[in-house]
DNA sequence: GTAGGGTTAG
């Protein structure tokens, strides 16, 4: 609404329009008592406030002396005690034919925070006829920037032009912070770089607007020229020089500031001091951040929060919680929102749902919605605490969006492995205002990888390539993860290949590729290269590197490089690499070992420790040792829905159906659902998806009969399921006992019929591959004379000529 | 009567 108004009022030079103005007066009468209404609900803007007041009492007494209508002086007065409503309504009543009562009011409502207004009284002088003056702009420039995108900021700016302001150095200045804040950092320098003159603020707010898109280096390098250029910084200066450190995380040169701040006498100055404590917390150094807090002996609610926020950030939320508890008591400060905001993360950190909800429930209590800091928080707090309903009911009531909500969104999606939400929540937000941006594919790149096949993934690279979003290691990285994982490997090589700058993480993700596919001797080939380059493996590189060899079942490679990662490298096998070595001692059936090797490690024994001996147990259909698993599992993670169908399962295979019903009503008890297994296969660019449920009514009959066709030449007895021979009822029931009519067969019977002779069809499941599609699948891949790749929920089986690249072992 | 300011989200 405002939007409109503001663009289309823009655009016009006089009224012309007769209702419009006619409904003029009657409208700024609705303002005041929305302004009303609204007024006790704003954040009090104190500090800026009171500062800006306390500056201009001298002037307004000076200001009031000088007016010669009572009403201006009345106007004045009201705009500088923060009595809005009551300066409208004397505005309202006054004769309005000078800017500077215009330029008055608008700049009271900046001041206060309501931008909107603002716009709605500039719009009203245009509609007016009043012409701006130098001095409207600023104002307007300022409540632009806080409530408007980059287009409308380009309009001000074209009007700015037309009206011949575009020398004046306070109009330059507040459009240098306007561009940088709507996201147009270069139109901030091109409007530096041209001004003729320009002072102090003039080099603040470039090193501001630095700051302001996040480019901490460029602010840093700045503030140097303008020290070089003989500019003395102020106060401001160091400021935005100490946030620009924070940015980067450059405790060096934070240090330096703060060296300077020292020898300029600034230490006392509460805004240096909580920007400086900001800082340290920023770059890790909360005991330093802390030493600092203690010796302010005069501390204000700003140096509070930057303390709460800094241990909040730091992970010491014990501490965060303890100095609320401390601030309130000690200084007698009331908690504003962005103490609540800064409390949040501490939450998501301890996992404190209650808490989260509680300060949820203060902000509404003390009416801070909407607020699009506080909303995008709490969607990051929810998401990280597992609850993707109260995300979700943040998200979808809020008023306004940016990109760092929908991120924010995206990310609780695939945090919480709803990875089909995360890309329809993308897909929405390319279809609004906000753009995509580098964290938006750092999040959604891990969806896409989990549940997305080639054409996709191809899809969303061309779109980052679109966007002009730079491929830095990071984007690459989980690039190169999604193309392995969609099952195009070969995609995922070329893009390492391309890499100017590989880092370690580039051949972690690229070994880790080779041994998903099973082609654990690439993976070998590859670390040995990366050693050869010069590069150290970590940690992770040998987690790659010991999945590789427990997928591919190469024993000796996998005994001698767990061996040497301590040895060799300094590193000690965490958990995840106990992991690794178990899948491989269960590959080989060796129970007494793997029991014996989980008896003598190091470390306490996770579900997923367990979990592996139960997989190796269900492969060697050995009973005893399942029982003993899924007993610790059920120890450790009492909603283990995996372990529950695996035992399950096996009591089924030797006929313990007592037990089958007790696992089963165990799951039922505990809420447990076991996963519908679905199918994705690609063709013609579309993609088909087959479950295994309510097959009847998604599948034509085309792929049962040629299923038909194949289960009959492969040897599967299907007799009893054929299309033809039973009512529908019937068929489905008996479907849903049968293997034969899995999603992934159906996947791959639509596969082989609707893709080029000779070419691969590729399929991805949700699930694990069962045993009786997996030696069906080996079989259709001879009979068929074509390569089938399936990639199930932890790896990909590349069948050939009737066998299968894992080698049969794949639990 | 004009500009720039510390603590807030992925």
């Amino acid at each position: 609404m405002a939007t409109s108004l503001l663009s289309f009022h823009l655009q016009i030079e006089k009224p012309n329009n007769v209702s419009q103005y006619q409904i003029f007066p009657a409208k700024i009468q609705v303002l005041a008592s929305t302004l009303k209404q609204n007024h006790n609900r704003r954040p009090k803007i104190a500090t800026t406030a009171i500062t800006r007041k306390q500056r201009r009492s001298g002037r307004v007494k000076q200001s009031l002396e000088d007016c010669n209508t009572s009403s201006t002086g009345k106007l004045l007065s009201f705009l500088n005690s923060g009595c809005l409503n009551d300066a409208l309504q004397v505005f309202d009543k006054m004769n309005k034919s000078n800017t500077f009562i215009w330029n008055l009011t608008i700049r009271g409502l900046t001041d206060s925070g309501y931008f909107q207004e603002a716009l709605e009284v500039y719009c009203r002088m245009q509609i007016e006829g009043i012409r701006e003056d130098k001095f409207t702009f600023p104002f307007v420039i300022k409540a632009c920037t806080a409530v408007f995108g980059s287009d409308e900021a380009k309009k001000v700016h074209s009007r700015i032009i037309k009206l011949g302001f575009y020398e004046d150095i306070y109009v330059c200045n507040a459009l240098i912070i306007m561009y940088a804040k709507v996201g147009s950092i270069e139109n901030s320098e091109k409007i530096f770089d041209r001004m003729l003159v320009r002072d102090v603020v003039s080099w603040n707010s470039m090193i501001s607007g630095y700051v302001s898109s996040r480019d901490g280096l460029s602010s840093l390098m700045c503030f140097q020229k303008m020290q070089v250029l003989g500019i003395r910084p102020d106060r401001f200066s160091l400021v935005r020089l100490i946030g620009g450190c924070a940015l980067e995380q450059n405790l060096l040169s934070g240090k330096e500031v703060f060296a300077q701040v020292i020898r300029n006498g600034r230490e006392f100055n509460l805004m240096i001091q909580s920007s400086l404590i900001d800082m340290f917390g920023k770059c890790g150094e909360v005991n330093y951040a802390e030493r600092f807090f203690n010796r302010i002996s005069q501390k204000n609610l700003v140096v509070w929060n930057a303390m709460i926020g800094a241990y909040s950030m730091n992970h010491e939320s014990l501490k965060t919680f303890s100095s609320l508890k401390k601030m309130q008591e000690d200084d007698n400060l009331r908690p504003d929102i962005i103490t609540l905001i800064n409390l949040l993360p501490s939450c998501s950190k301890l996992g404190a749902l209650g808490l989260g909800k509680e300060i949820h429930g203060r902000a509404i209590k003390n009416d801070k919605f909407p607020h699009l800091v506080l909303e995008t928080s709490l969607i990051d707090m929810y998401g990280k605490c597992g609850s993707l309903i109260l995300a979700e009911f943040v998200f979808f009531q809020m008023k306004q969006k940016n990109i760092i909500s929908w991120n924010a969104m995206i990310t609780a999606y695939v945090q919480n492995s709803y990875n089909k939400e995360a890309i329809d929540t993308f897909k929405n937000l390319k279809n609004g205002p906000s753009v995509p941006d580098e964290t938006t594919f750092a999040s959604i790149l891990p969806a896409y990888a989990e549940i997305a096949l080639p054409k996709e993934g191809k899809q969303i690279h061309g779109y980052i390539s679109k966007l002009g979003i730079s491929l830095n290691t990071f984007i690459s990285n989980a690039m190169i993860h999604m193309y392995a994982k969609c099952g195009d490997l070969l995609s995922a090589r070329k893009l390492f290949d391309s890499m100017l700058f590989k880092d370690v993480v580039a051949w972690n993700t690229i070994i880790m590729a080779y041994g998903i596919h099973g082609f654990g001797v690439s993976s070998l080939s590859l670390f040995t290269e990366m050693l050869n380059e010069g590069y150290e493996p970590n940690r992770s590189t040998f987690v790659s590197l010991l999945s590789s060899c427990s997928i591919s079942g190469n024993w000796d490679e996998g005994w001698k490089y767990f061996n040497s990662m301590r040895r060799d490298y300094g590193l000690d096998p965490g958990i995840e690499h106990y992991g690794c070595m178990l899948d491989l001692l269960g590959r080989f059936g060796n129970f007494d070992c793997a029991k014996r090797f989980i008896e003598e490690m190091p470390l306490k024994p996770t579900s997923r420790i367990w979990g592996s001996l139960l997989a190796a147990s269900r492969h060697y259909r050995n009973i005893e040792v399942a029982e003993l698993a899924a007993d610790r599992i059920f120890s450790l993670d009492n909603d283990n829905t995996g372990c529950c169908v695996l035992l399950s399962n096996m009591y089924a295979d030797v006929g313990r159906w007592d037990d089958v019903a007790r696992v089963r009503d165990l799951m039922k008890n505990r809420g447990l659902e076991k996963t519908t297994g679905c199918s994705i296969v690609e063709c013609n660019g579309k993609t088909y998806k087959f479950t295994n449920k309510n097959r009847l009514k998604i599948e034509s009959d085309i792929i049962f009969q040629v299923l038909d066709i194949i289960s009959r030449k492969i040897g599967d007895d299907q007799d009893n399921y054929n299309v033809y021979t039973f009512k529908p009822s019937v068929l489905l029931k008996r479907r849903a006992k049968s293997p034969i009519f899995h999603s992934v067969r159906l996947a791959i019977c639509f596969g082989l019929i609707s893709t080029s002779v000779g070419d691969p069809v590729l399929v991805r499941m949700n699930t694990r591959i069962c045993e009786n599609c997996h030696k069906a699948t080996k079989k259709i891949s001879k009979m068929a004379n074509r390569e089938i790749i399936v990639g199930d929920s932890k790896i990909y089986h590349h069948f050939k000529n009737g066998c299968c690249s894992c080698g049969d072992y794949w639990r």
